[in-house]
DNA sequence: AACTGGTTTTCATGAATATGAATGATGGTG
DNA sequence: CACCATCATTCATATTCATGAAAACCAGTT
C-alpha cells in the first residue's frame, strides 16, 4: 500500500529539488539515494529522466550530478504571472513595513493551512517561514481564523475531526479548549497562537475575502515583542483586512 | 513497453510545472489533463499529490488549479549557490556586452547538447533559447565543436552512429558532408552552423576545458549580421575561449 | 597489471500506479 | 426547479515502475 504520501515518483521528484536547494552543490547519485530515503536504483532512473528533460546534468569528471537553471527559468516565468498574489502582495509589504514583523498568507487547504506568501520582516529575530509550507489548522494563527469563519455547525464537526497533534508544549489538544479559545477569537476579532505552533512565536491572523476567495492573514514574530505591541499590531491586521476586502470586492 | 520517455511520473511532474509556465495562469484539471495529454485521473492523483506538498493549491470558487511560490523559492535557492556558473557566466556577459547577440554555454550530454545557460543579446532580433534545452549534435555548433574536439577514432564512431536527423532544408544529413565539415572546422580553429538547425540562424563555436570539464561556448544570431561580423564575432570567441582556460586550469 | 573500495548500471520480478468507466459535484439555463 | 453540460472523484484492474541483487565500471594503490 502507498504510505499516503501520494504518487511516489512525483514526491521524489521535488524532493530531488528540494535537496538540492539544501545542500546547495553538487550531489552523487548515493547522496541523492541517501537524501531521498530511496534506493540508488529507483533514483537512478529517476535522474535519467530528468537528465533527458535538462533539467540535470553529470560532470563526467567526478561524477557529480548538478541542477541546471532549467527549473528557475520555469518557476520565474510561472512567478511573475501570478494575477492574485500580484494585488495583495503589496498590501501585505506595507503591513510588514509597518510592523517590521513577518507576515503570512495562507489559505485552507482541505484540513491544513498552506502558506502561498510569506514577507519576513526585517528583524535579527523573525519568524521565518516558506511558500508552500503547509501548517495545522488548531495550532497556526490562520488555522484558527479559518475555524473562527465556519457557522456554528461546520466548526463543530472540524473542530471534532481535526487531528489535534502536539506541537509545543503549548499546543492546544483538548477540543473544549479549541472551542473556547476561537469563541474569544470570535469576539476580539482576531485570532492569537501563542507558542503553539513554535516556541516562543506569537501569531495574530483573521481572514480577508478577496475577489471570491477566503484569503488569511497573518502577522507573527518573537513572543515578547508581538504582547508588547499586540493592540497596534492588531490594529494594523484589521486595517489590512479592510484594505483587501475593499480592492478585492469585484471580480 | 515505456516510450524510452523515462520514468512517467517524473516526466509529467515537470511537464505540468512547463504547462504552468506557458499558459501563465491557472488551469483546471481537465486543462492540465489536455495539456500533459494524460487521462484526468492520472493527472487528479499527481495534483492531489503535489497539493500535499505544498507545490500547487485549488481555488474553491472556480476550480483554478495554482502553482504556488514554492518552486520558485526552490529554484531560487539552487541557482545561488552554482559555482560553475559564478565564474564562467561573467566571461560569456563580457562575450555578450562585446557582441550583443545571444551567448550559449553548453556541454555534451550523451549524444546530445545541452545548453546549461543562455544569455541572450540585446538585439531585437535575436538567437533566444532556454537554458536546459536539448540540441542534436549534428546541426548545433557547440555539437560540432564537441565532435571535433574528439580525436579521430571516436569522431568517426560518433559520427557513425548519431542520427542525423533534418531539422532545417540546410541541415547536414551526408556523414560525409558532416565529417568535411568538422574537419574544415579544426582547421578554422571554430566551427559553424549555417541555418542548419534553425533557419537563418548562424553560430559559431568552440570549446573550452574549464575546471576539468570542457564546455562549449557558442555566439548566435541572424544570419546576415554574424556573416557580416564573422571575423570579429570569431576572434572573440576565441578571445573568451582564452580567458575562461586560463581562469579554470586550478582545481 | 592486478587488486580494492566505492560507485554506477543493468535486469527480472514483485509492488505500486495509471487508466477507463462509473459515480458524484457543480453551475448555468430554460 | 429541474435539466444539462462540464468537471472532479472514486475504483478495480492491467500496466508500469521501483527494487534488490549482481555485474560492470572507475580511480587509486600496491
Amino acid at each position: 500500500m502507498n504510505m499516503n504520501d501520494g504518487v511516489k515518483t512525483a514526491v521524489r521528484t521535488v524532493n530531488l529539488f528540494e535537496a538540492f536547494s539544501r545542500r546547495k552543490g553538487p550531489m552523487t547519485l548515493t547522496q541523492i539515494a541517501e537524501a531521498l530515503s530511496a534506493p540508488i536504483s529507483s533514483c537512478h532512473g529517476l535522474v535519467r529522466t530528468l537528465s533527458a528533460k535538462g533539467y540535470l546534468y553529470t560532470s563526467e569528471r567526478n561524477r557529480a550530478i548538478y541542477p541546471t537553471k532549467r527549473l528557475l527559468e520555469i518557476a520565474t516565468t510561472i512567478a511573475a504571472h501570478d494575477p492574485v498574489l500580484e494585488t495583495i502582495v503589496p498590501v501585505l509589504e506595507a503591513l510588514r513595513d509597518e510592523t517590521d514583523e513577518t507576515i503570512l498568507l495562507g489559505r485552507r487547504q482541505g484540513e491544513t493551512i498552506l502558506y502561498l506568501d510569506v514577507i519576513e520582516g526585517g528583524q535579527t529575530l523573525r519568524y521565518s517561514a516558506g511558500a508552500g509550507d503547509i501548517k495545522p489548522m488548531h495550532s497556526s494563527a490562520i488555522g484558527k481564523a479559518f475555524l473562527g469563519r465556519l457557522n456554528d455547525t461546520e466548526r463543530a464537526a472540524l473542530v471534532a475531526r481535526l487531528p489535534l497533534d502536539l506541537r509545543t508544549a503549548n499546543t492546544i489538544t483538548e477540543r473544549a479548549a479549541l472551542e473556547a479559545d476561537l469563541t474569544e477569537g470570535i469576539g476580539r476579532g482576531y485570532f492569537v497562537t501563542r507558542g503553539e505552533n513554535v516556541v516562543d512565536v506569537m501569531g495574530l491572523a483573521t481572514t480577508a475575502d478577496v475577489y471570491g476567495e477566503t484569503m488569511g492573514i497573518a502577522v507573527a514574530g518573537p513572543l515578547v515583542r508581538m504582547e508588547a505591541g499586540e493592540a497596534e499590531l492588531a490594529a494594523r491586521l484589521l486595517s489590512a483586512k479592510a484594505t483587501l476586502e475593499a480592492l478585492g470586492s469585484g471580480a
